[in-house]
DNA sequence: AAGGCAGTTTGCGCAAGCGCAAACAAAGGG
DNA sequence: CCCTTTGTTTGCGCTTGCGCAAACTGCCTT
């Protein structure tokens, strides 16, 4: 049974697309689900597709050779992601795992020649997606480089609220579960130093925070404190 | 004067591609020189081309707001930087400085499409370039996540030490003059710390330094300490 | 040859943030 | 409903590596 073209129109991926083109590219495609806490793929192994994050979140986890963690990224809905191929990789850098639930498209890697040149903006979306991520792990490098902790842990705070925020009473919330040791691996430190920050953080009513949940009550303060602007 | 195939006959930016269709994308390339520590492309300029370095070595610097500085990366002779194009951005997202006198082609963004869509080859190793600066980003953070400052810093001087290095009686040397401030800018750390662990290593008789200029000596040794397996 | 500049070395003190350990709390399964 | 599991909090001590300051050393300019 064909995908229905509705899924995925208005995604960067597709813009400029006509309908039917739409349609042949989805032809190719098919559409999985994830449970939470499942692996899309896994780092080291040979990349054989490519995917579509249709609803839920991902994240994407290089490992050391030592066993450490390094989470290098969250996928949301709409983005491209395991594009090895558009890179000319063989294997994926990193792991794929759904934070919860999730809905997935799946290309095998053989169509990928042939609709990069059947559909230029297909493929310019890809590359300007791998540029993107270019620049923000480049930004992240500078991050690791120039500021100390407690800016860098509020800095990855307001990336995940203004990526993936969900308004409630409180404030934003993150809209997927995530763990003190989650940030920490977002942030080059440890899950005790996040659980202390974020103490603070709340004894300053800046987040309100609980199990595998962060909700910022005040984001502008939040935003003093990454760039370490705050009045004391 | 046309500028002649030779110059960038065995380079993976044109590998594929016959000697007719390198002497059609050279023709809309110029060259130029870049003295020392002059800027080919500065940070946050609008992007107009995209560049090929011929000889010398070019530092890929971003500054943040506060005025400190990271190095991005050095780009060795034969690589493609500034292709900015290429990702679907309309700035340069850093600076890059001759760290030494370096010849340059350069072509404008303009001729991107034609040159990406008539040589499929060419615009693929470009994408495969940015894959490839997107993986050893993704590393360094990795890096800066989990390793100590001494271990980073034994990464990044091997690093360069391979890329470019230069054997001399004593050892290998990099053949560009870096200072202690550089390498404190690829590894997040200081001028102090950087020179106090090589004076640390040159007692241990792993490398022999001095202004500018880094040799290594052992390099078994120093890799050895880039993985934190030293023997004490 | 003298002087100045840019890069390097080193000592000293300190603070950020980590490691370890222990207690606690919330969810979920049998 | 109890018990286990998983995530969180917090105290304490200590190490890493930074900041500041001062001295030193080539090298280049005039």
């Amino acid at each position: 049974m064909p995908l229905d073209r509705s899924l995925v129109s208005g995604l960067p991926a597709f813009a400029g697309l006509s309908g039917e083109d739409v349609d042949a590219v989805l032809s190719t495609a098919r559409s999985s689900r994830f449970p939470k806490d499942s692996e899309v793929f896994s780092q080291d192994e040979e990349a054989r597709q490519f995917f579509l994050l249709l609803s839920g979140h991902v994240r994407v986890v290089k490992a050391t050779p030592e066993g450490e963690q390094v989470i290098a990224r969250y996928i949301n809905e709409g983005e491209l992601f395991g594009i090895a191929v558009a890179m000319g990789r063989t294997a994926y850098p990193a792991s794929a795992v759904a934070a919860v639930d999730c809905v997935v498209l799946s290309w095998p890697n053989s169509v990928w020649q042939d609709l990069q040149s059947r559909f230029p903006g297909f493929g310019a979306n890809a590359y300007q997606t791998i540029g993107a991520r270019l620049q923000d792990t480049q930004s992240r490098v500078v991050e690791m480089s120039t500021r100390q902790v407690e800016q860098r842990i509020a800095g990855a705070v307001m990336r995940l609220v203004q990526q993936s925020g969900r308004k409630t009473e409180e404030g934003v919330e993150i809209d997927f579960p995530i763990t003190r040791q989650d940030i920490a691996e977002m942030t080059g430190s440890t899950l005790h130093t996040v659980s202390r920050l974020m103490s603070a953080w709340e004894d300053e009513g800046i987040v309100r925070s609980g199990r595998q949940k962060v909700t910022v009550t005040d984001p502008h303060a939040l935003m003093l404190v990454a760039e370490n602007r705050r009045k004391k």
